[in-house]
DNA sequence: CTGAAAGCGCTTACAG
DNA sequence: CTGAAAGCGCTTACAG
């Protein structure tokens, strides 16, 4: 393995620079650029992370906190957000760090000790929770971080953030299936205490109302999992209370499925007898038939942002607080043939 | 941000003495070691491990590269495996790095580059293919590896490897169905240019003949895609070519899905009139109903494995080949009530 | 059991 | 535009 000091004794010039070609080519004469520069290539030389980081007090990796979920959750658009994080990353030079560390303020020691032996420069949160610790705690001991997802029911997001505006997307399903003839629509939530639920309820409610539609206590339904089961279940007590609606927005992928469920063990057809959205366009969404309307987040622009405000230095007038609208991506399941 | 010469002088004692305290605690005396403890805790010291990594030229990170999806197919197990490859190495005091690169033979220059600027000490590779080019190139390269997942169509495996035996586990399946009194069991497989559909199919295949149950072609189906909709097709298919058929173990979760939907399209009852397994104990197995038995992977286990081949030193006599047998979880779609 | 010293491979003021 | 030198924070033979 080559060293600065080889390839600057074979240029026959200083290691400064070497370290100058690499780092500020501008500085070098063009001639004495071009020797060094072969020099390099000749002797396959790769600068070594750890002297650079050592000297420069920057790793350039990122760590991120791998989720863990109760049995049968599923978090399906996880290697999406990975694979896009990842990307946004090498874009800018970085890599991303992975790790575990306990749910809630019990993990902290965890961030803390990555960060204080220098194993990342920062942290990109996400699976926030309604009142997350993790925010505030990191912003108090000045550890970098960015949190894809506000933190719910706060009056004011303890540090920078990226989300997807759920209210706006569920509006855009309603408004959607407005357009295509839907006068009842119904939404299939999570239980009250989830911030994330309330956000895109108050979307649903908002769009219905500005259209003139109906939103009855009755047209939202809670389920206590996120299962198709649930779903289904919570879809066969509507229909049983209300067989008028004729459309169900559903707050996810998993849940719109056990509405399809049921509707085909009723007889009836997704998509012509009563449309169904779910959210996040999970590789599910495609999969299934009729193939389901869905709201999509934009994870490689969200990616891009939550890097780009954690390695960028805070300057006034730039925001660190960015809502990025979802995607309303429609199939048959909303909108036959 | 405390420095070993600061331990050193609040404990009194040579950086020489702190570093041991921290490395090799059984060279100090008990009150020296007692004394410079203390010291450490005061002072909140973590060693810098970018100074270490420049010493010892050992990073204790592991790259693994993100795959990246077709539209549709989703890895729905992916979070499940980075889950437990990072809790291993946590274990053994290291990291997951996590990068992107092209697929086949065009990814290794990332690969060696992150290597040879020691961003890295080794890499876990998965989502092996059939004549996987990576393997080899790496051997030549000399940078370590361990894969998950065999080469397929390999005579040799061109280096260690943890992988599960598809064989088994869809023989474990075949002889769970044989017993719960299926006689003739259809098997739902992918292109026959998959080695890994070939392994498992081989299994179908071995314990059929084994128990005396029919294996004739008609009985293996190949689908062009891991979809829904293909494993309904295909079931549809088989069932309308042979009605007999009484079971059917599919190669796949979504598969086995579709599969169950089409049964239910046909007003069968899955468990009852036809038992389905998949393969993989994805989250969809516990949220569909009935639920799908099916075939699981141990996750942790191949994970400490993987780990443990990467970060031991080469030993004669431990084989660094290993393969590890997968666990029929048996619910409904096989077993009702 | 403990200490003084060299060195891992870089970057960066500083001087020429 | 280029070079000599200090130093980032560790570990590790070596000597006492």
């Amino acid at each position: 393995m080559a060293t600065l000091k080889q390839v600057a004794a074979h240029a026959e010039v200083s290691v400064q620079t070497v370290s100058n070609a690499l780092n500020a080519p501008h500085r070098l004469r063009p001639d004495t650029l071009q020797r060094v520069t072969k020099s390099i290539e000749l002797l396959n030389y790769r600068p070594n992370r750890n002297a650079r980081s050592l000297r420069t007090s920057a790793v350039e990796l990122i760590g991120y906190c791998v989720p863990s979920w109760p049995d049968g959750q599923a978090h399906l658009v996880m290697d999406q957000f990975l694979h896009a994080l990842c990307t946004a990353a090498e874009t800018s030079g970085r890599h991303i760090l992975l790790f575990t560390a306990p749910v809630g303020v019990e993990g902290m020691p965890v961030y803390e000790d990555l960060h204080a032996r220098r194993l990342v420069d920062g942290f990109v949160l996400s699976q926030t929770e309604t009142h997350d610790p993790r925010h505030g705690w990191l912003k108090e001991q000045q550890i970098p971080f960015v949190s894809f997802g506000r933190v719910w029911k706060e009056t004011t997001q303890p540090g920078p953030y990226v989300d997807v505006d759920g209210a706006g997307g569920c509006a855009a399903a309603v408004r959607h299936l407005h357009e295509t003839g839907r006068r009842r629509i119904a939404f299939l939530s999570w239980p009250k205490t989830s911030g994330l639920a309330e956000d895109r309820l108050s979307g649903w409610r908002a769009a219905c109302r500005e259209l003139g539609l109906p939103t009855d206590a009755s047209l939202a339904v809670r389920c206590l999992e996120d299962t198709i089961d649930q779903g289904a279940r919570a879809t066969a007590e509507l229909l049983d209370a209300d067989p008028g609606v004729d459309a169900i927005v559903a707050i996810s992928d998993i849940l719109a499925l056990g509405a399809l469920r049921e509707l085909t063990r009723r007889g009836l057809t997704a998509g012509v007898d009563v449309a169904v959205t779910g959210f996040d366009d999970s590789p599910l969404a495609s999969v299934v038939s009729p193939a389901l309307t869905s709201i999509r987040q934009p994870m490689d622009q969200i990616a891009t942002e939550l890097i780009d405000i954690l390695t960028t230095p805070a300057t006034p007038g730039v925001s660190t607080e960015r809502l990025l609208q979802p995607e309303l991506v429609i199939r048959g399941s909303s909108a036959p043939g």
